[in-house]
This record gives structure tokens, sequence and C-alpha cells, in this order.
DNA sequence: ACAATATTTGACACCGTTGTCAAAATCATA
DNA sequence: TATGATTTTGACAACGGTGTCAAATATTGT
């Protein structure tokens, strides 16, 4: 015989206060005598009391949950960020909820907000968490504005905005790992670039072309190709790539799925990694370890993106609309693994 | 100015109805003449009205939400089914939830039901999507059955159970996978396991050791490896089995991850695949087609596992505890493409 | 045409919390 | 000690729907 849940009148009558009491010392709200404070907290213990969250939100002002806007392409980048996130809810008492919507291309301003507004109008979250392709995206973010729900977005920038956002310093990362491959000796290094509406694409590019200039090589247009973030994107730039003469000896492919396309052409065709090419990838994701040889890359946290992004939308709960904030940058990390040697001096190159 | 979030009130007064009207025509209730019906819902979408989650579930008894409970290891398994739920969800108006939980390992069945209770406890799903590694476990299962929380479990069972289940003839596509392997010649088949606490682990190994025997060939314990669903443990797997002698000629590797391991390995070895060993996968994850050669293996219609459960799920919502009901089976599908070839007869094998 | 019955409709209480506001208790000051 | 200021506490309404039940209306049979 399963006891009842409990209600919030069961633990005011178990302390002996009243139920308004009872909410006070569950919202951490002040004017609590410390004594009452700590014979509800055993109260709401005892019981195994949680208010109920459809009653709260009914009245009071915040949803408990936060809502993940996601895009139907699944990819692993997404996962370890939810996955963060989830985890992120989950300790504060918090809901994960996701929602899905088509791309955005060819969508209106209006249109993308009528879509967002009956995505969310049943159930208002407390916060919503960007991530590509919508983390870029003016018109979505210029949505949950007018419709005053608080957005964190993860993505590249440095500069102040008008909400929360959070990100590595992609240029940066970049320029070391392209850096990495020059001090190795590699001099003609091939880009493949990412999606073009997601602005990490040209904020890697940056960090590649900086890091070339810097050490006194040419950015060789011939070198850049385009690319979409999969797998077989990379593999089909590595085709073209790997055609040229006198051949790359190395290739930064913006994604470790892209590089994971440009390793397995390579293997096809008989070029040796690392041997005879360098690869590097971006991200770390789970990939990264399962090829070989193992992919030399970039480690994004993006656990912690979905944490912090989820962490700061709690704490900005009730606050009104968010003022000018400065990014939250996080730490990555090279990770150097069997994809990329020293260059071979065969000959005078 | 954005305009107000519509109430049933202001449907009402739009419609020359009562709200209790209106909310039974929202509620496809019957009782309600069909001018009226046709009246309301004019009045609903002119103002583009949609009701409130938390108060709905406040007073009625269902939550609008379904949650699905993941384990902490991401995969594209668990991605994909999560991906078809969300859609089922929003189509119906319901809210796709997720929730994280440990591994059971070691806990007893009245820890985890505390466990359970305390994830659900603030906002009670109208039902949860079990997944690997929970479909399987009858503590979880027991837990929300106390908890009268309905259940759809992805797994395998083709018996009638006490809640609903989705799945594919697990047995008979390993099955139909192996045989293709015989068809094309081949005698020494290798197999890995997948984790041991997954019941799909014995029903692939079953329909594997039935394709054998239906053959008149033997089931040779040296040819079975353990596995642990990923990666490395695929990799590790072949290591032995690539040892053996007389060597084998193709590998059944009970999940694409592992599958992708074995063909790593037996890339880095220079075995040749398919003309030196063919490789099957299970599943048709992403990566099947991301490697190379690609893999022949057995689609599961994942997304639509996702779909159903929660359709299902949101069509069970006040229903009393639900009877005995047969699984749902859906079509699974062999794919095959480059890793598998037809044995070269060289000699007399 | 009228009673008896079936159908449609609406008034109102209620779900479990939080916000408002006034009452009670405590403290500081004269 | 009386008075005012301040803190603590609780009574009560309210959030936006749904369930109950009785009233109003339509239908049927005689």
């Amino acid at each position: 015989m399963p006891s009842k849940q409990p209600k919030m009148k069961d633990v005011a009558a178990l302390a002996g206060v009243s139920i308004k009491t009872v909410s006070r010392v569950l919202n951490n709200e002040p004017h609590v005598q410390h004594a009452l404070r700590t014979r509800v907290q055993e109260a709401v213990a005892s019981l195994g009391y949680v208010p109920s969250k459809s009653a709260r939100s009914l009245r009071g002002s915040r949803s408990y949950s936060i809502n993940m806007l996601c895009h139907s392409d699944l990819s692993n980048y997404v996962n370890a960020i939810q996955f963060g996130a989830v985890i992120a809810c989950q300790q504060r008492g918090y809901q994960l909820t996701i929602s899905l919507m088509d791309t955005v291309e060819g969508k209106s301003a209006a249109q993308i907000k009528d879509e967002l507004q009956a995505l969310t109008a049943h159930s208002i979250p407390d916060g919503v968490i960007l991530v590509a392709p919508f983390a870029d995206d003016p018109h979505v973010i210029q949505a949950f504005e007018e419709l005053s729900i608080h957005v964190a977005r993860i993505g590249p920038s440095l500069e102040p905005e008008g909400h929360i956002h959070i990100g590595i310093n992609e240029r940066k990362a970049a320029f070391e790992v392209t850096s990495h491959l020059v001090e190795l000796g590699h001099k003609r290094i091939g880009f493949v670039r990412g999606l073009e509406n997601q602005s990490v694409t040209e904020q890697r590019f940056q960090g590649y072309k900086a890091a070339l200039l810097e050490n006194g090589l040419q950015t060789n247009p011939d070198y850049v190709c385009k690319g979409e973030f999969d797998f077989r994107s990379g593999a089909r730039a590595a085709e073209k790539l790997l055609e040229l003469d006198p051949p790359l000896t190395a290739i930064f492919a913006s994604n470790d799925d892209m590089a994971a396309g440009v390793m397995m052409v390579a293997n096809r065709r008989g070029v040796k990694v690392p041997e005879n090419l360098s690869i590097v990838g971006f991200d770390d994701s789970e990939i990264a370890e399962n090829m070989w040889p193992t992919l030399t890359t970039v480690r994004q946290p993006l656990q912690q993106f979905g944490e912090v992004a989820a962490l700061k939308l709690i704490e900005t709960v009730g606050k009104p609309t968010p003022q000018m904030v400065p990014p939250t940058i996080l730490k990555h990390k090279m990770i150097i693994r069997e994809s990329t040697a020293m260059l071979h001096t065969s000959g005078s190159d």
C-alpha cells in the first residue's frame, strides 16, 4: 500500500506551522525564524515531500523547466550538451524538456516567432538552451526576446550581448591546433570548413589563417574546402584535397566527423596517416578515439556547456530582461593523439 | 506590444459560451452541439489559444508529459529513439522530458524505487519510456508499477507482458544476417556479444546459433567473444578473434560500434575487408555508412520505436493498470553494404 | 399537450501552490 | 512602561483549468 504523495498541508501540520511558512522555507525566503525553518525542513525530509511543479508554476512565476531547442540532425555534439543540461537541471529540481524545430531557412521572422510560441505556449520554460544551428540565428534569438523567454546561446562570441552565451575561444583553439601542425614542420596544410550558417565555421577558419600568417605561410585558397560537419562532406573534401600537387602534408578538418571522413579517404587511397598526412579534427567527440589512428583534436567541454547554460538560466529566473552580459568562455584543450606527426623532411620542402 | 496569452475565459467570451463548454471541446468530450463545437474551435484558432499545461495537470489527472529515462552513456541508439519520441509528443501537444539515472547495479529494489520517485515526484509523467539498460531491469519496471506510472519498454520480447513494449524480432534478425554470411559461403563465423545485462545480447546470440545449426554448422565457443557494445570492446574482441587458426572468414559483431572496432583492427592488421574477412554489425546506426568499407548490418527502426512508445503511452493515459499486452514488433531490415562478400574458395575449405 | 426521459449547458468548488496583506509578536526608543 | 518601528506569521484569494452536479433544453411516448 503505497503512502500518498504528501502535500504542503501535511508538512505544515507535522511542523505545526502554517502552509505559507512551509512555502517560505521551501523557497528560501527570508522572514522565517531559524528554529521554525529547521523544524519545517525536518518535516519535509521525514515525509519525503516534494512540491508539485504544476501548482507552483500555475500560481508562481516560474515553471521549473528548461527547454532545449534541437534541430532534427542528431549529433553527439548536441547529445553531450544535453547530457550536461539534464545533470544541472536535475540537481536543481528542474526538468529538462526537449523541443524540435525544423530548419529556419526561408522562414520569416514572424513565422519563426509563431512556431516558437506554439511550441512553448502550454508550458513556458524558465529558459531555453540554444545550440547549433539555432544558436546563431538572429530571428530565433529575437523571437524569444519578444516572448520574454530567457535564452542561453551556445556558440562563439567574445563580445557582451543581451543574453547568456557560452563557448570556447574558437579562433584561439583553431590557432593552436594549426600552430601545432606548423611546429611539426607542415607547410601545406589543408582546411575543411563547416556549415556556413554556423559562426564557428568562420571563427575556426580565422584561427587557421592567423596561425599560418603568424608563421609566414600563405593561405592558399586551393587548400580550403567547404564541408557540412558530417563524415561524408569530410570524405568529399579529402577527395579533392588529396589530388593537389604538390601534395598536402596535413589537413585540419573543422570537426571530428569530417576528420574521420578525411581519414577514411586517406586510408583507402593508401596515404599513410600520420607518416604522409597529418590530420586534426575539432570537438574531441567519441569518434576521435574510435578511429585508427586516433585523432588529434581540440576538446570542447560540451557537457560543461550544457551544465553552465542550464545553471545560468536557472539563476536568472525572475530577473528582468538580461542586460548586456559578457560571454562565459570555457577552457578548451588540444588533445594530441596518433594522427599527427613530425613531417618527414623528405627532400627540400 | 505582444498580446497577452489568451485564457480559456477569453475563448469562452468570444464564442459566447461557458468556460466549461470550451473545456469540453478542447478535450473532445461528448455532449457538445456541433454548432457550438465549431464556434469554439474557431475562437480558439483566432485567438491562438493554447491551454496551460500546469493548470490542466494540477486539476486533471494527466500531466501532458512523457519522460524518457536515460543512462549516462550517450549513444546514438538512445538519441534516435529520443528523436522519435519528441516528434510524437510534439504532435500530440505533449512534452518530452529527460531524466538521468546512474546504473542500477548493486542497488536494492527499495532504493531504486525511492530514486525514481524522487525523480518524478514534482511532475508525475503520464508515462515513462525505458531504454537500455533500464528496459531490461525488473526492479525499475516494478518500481514504476508500484508508483502506478505507465511504462513503455523498448527491448526484445515476444511474450505478452504487463506493460507496453516495443522491439524487433532480434533473434530472427540475427538469424537472417548470420544466414546471409552462410549463404556467402562462410563457415568459420565469429560472434561478438554485447553487454550481458541487456537481453538483446542473448537474443542475437541465439539467432546466430540457430542459423549455424540450421545449416549444419557447429557453434565453436572459441569463435565467441564478450563485448560491451562499444568500439573499444569490438576492437579487443577482434584482436582475439583474428588470432585464430584456421582464421575466421567472417565476424558478426552484435552492434555497429563493435563492428567498427573489428573493422579498424582488421584494417590495421592488413586483413582485407571483405576479401579476407566479412563483417556484419547490428543497428544501422550512422557509423555504419561512415566507415570504409561500409557496413552490412540490420536496420532497426529506432526512431519509430520512440514514436510508437510515446504514442502508446499517450493513448493509455487514464486507462487502468495495463493488462497483459502483446509486444509491438516492428520490421527490421538487413542492409547489405560493402563489408560482406562471397567467400574466396581458396583451396578446400 | 403533458409527463418522462435523454441530452446539452453552465455554476461552482477544487487541485496545490504562491502573492498580498493584515495581524501578531518582537524589538527599539523615549 | 507606553509607543512606534520592525520583523515574523498566517488567513485568504488567486492562478487556469477540470470534475461534479444541478438546471435548462430537446426528445420521446402516450
